[in-house]
DNA sequence: GTCTATAGCTAGATAGAC
DNA sequence: GTCTATCTAGCTATAGAC
């Protein structure tokens, strides 16, 4: 078994490339639009090989599941580190947080773009795009129930609403935003994530004459 | 031309029936997976019609466009008859109104499908889609406009990010909800349309020490 | 482990009879 | 306007040499 490392090893990357080369062409072109034959043109290798890899297409997509979750990981990290930190400060992160995450051109964003498109059609991906995003809403409704205990979030605050609102808000701008350069990017995100912040906070009404905007 | 008429009817439902099996197929199975062979298997008609109708598959798509923008015409007309309406009616109307509309197993929900899953590799789509929210977010915010004119909504309301807030929530009710039954959705639908409507009218702070939740 | 060659099938699209 | 029959290209997947 030690003399077949270093073959092994080549594999492996070949393995991985491969599968990063079709995670790209998913994202761009989706599943379906994507032939095996495009893949090997574009990793450098031959159709032949990647059948060795991946016995049917189908796979290929399974081996982008396996990567699934980083997303959701970086989002529970963020959480629990932040138990203790108001809301806030934690909120806005979340929201530049996600939006970097997403309007990246690396792995990550690749992946999420895939599930949101692919889970339409496929049963499969729709499963974990709906048992991913469940548990961050969770995550993030855990963390707000721990702000309301704290005090500085209103006791009546239906936190898991309050927190599909924030991923709503979050997701709408990475649906109706074009993948630009990242500078430019960066200024647009700051400002939309900052007011939809302040909305989710403050509330849209006016002073009420009788109580303040958190008593109903 | 007089005599065509007959025929010309007949045809133009042939047309209709072809256009409306395509549409939920493509919503079911999206563009790219569904062939012309099904369209035509299910619509009971022969593959040569669909193509004497529509002379590339693509132009099914195309047709479909053309109904496009009545979601968006249902909310310019909730909104219109209602710039005087305080917002604490009027919002939680556009929630359900949305909802409804997406939900249900019609054309417009699966024509709202269809743009949502395709729009990712098809740039056609992709622009009718960013038009069309963007055309609703600018209705919403021209009536928050006129709320924080009449003294209802907070002046310094960021009032296009405010409605870019409730449409995400709304579109992520719609990504994460599987489509089952109308009756028990309703209830569903309700509920959580109301406690987004509550963040986002009242905010999620406990109140002040000293100020409203609306003084920032 | 990787390639070349190719099987077997299904896709979108066309031709011509009625 | 509609159907049957068919073309060609492209797809996924396999076989066998190296």
């Amino acid at each position: 078994m030690a003399r077949k490392t270093r073959r092994d090893e080549q594999a492996q990357q070949t393995r991985a490339h491969i599968l990063d080369t079709a995670l790209r062409l998913f994202s761009e072109r989706g599943y379906r639009g994507t032939s095996t034959r495009r893949i090997a043109r574009e990793a450098g290798v031959s159709e032949g090989l990647i059948f060795h890899h991946f016995a049917r297409k189908r796979d290929l997509l399974a081996g982008i599941g396996e990567a699934r979750g980083v997303l959701a990981k970086q989002i529970f990290a963020l959480l629990d580190t932040a138990r203790e930190v108001p809301a806030q400060v934690v909120v806005p992160a979340i929201g530049s947080r996600f939006v970097e995450m997403v309007s990246a051109d690396d792995v990550q964003s690749r992946l999420f773009r895939v599930m949101l498109a692919e889970s339409h059609t496929d049963p499969e991906l729709r499963g974990l795009f709906l048992e991913t995003s469940g548990q961050v809403v969770v995550a993030i409704a855990r963390y707000l129930d721990a702000r309301v205990a704290a005090g500085e979030l209103r006791a009546d605050l239906p936190t898991t609403a309050a927190a599909q609102n924030l991923l709503g808000s979050m997701l709408w701008y990475f649906l109706t935003t074009a993948v630009e350069d990242p500078k430019a990017r960066r200024a647009a995100v700051t400002t939309y994530s900052q007011q939809v912040v302040d909305v989710w906070l403050h509330g849209a009404l006016a002073a009420h004459p009788a109580g303040g905007a958190s008593t109903r």
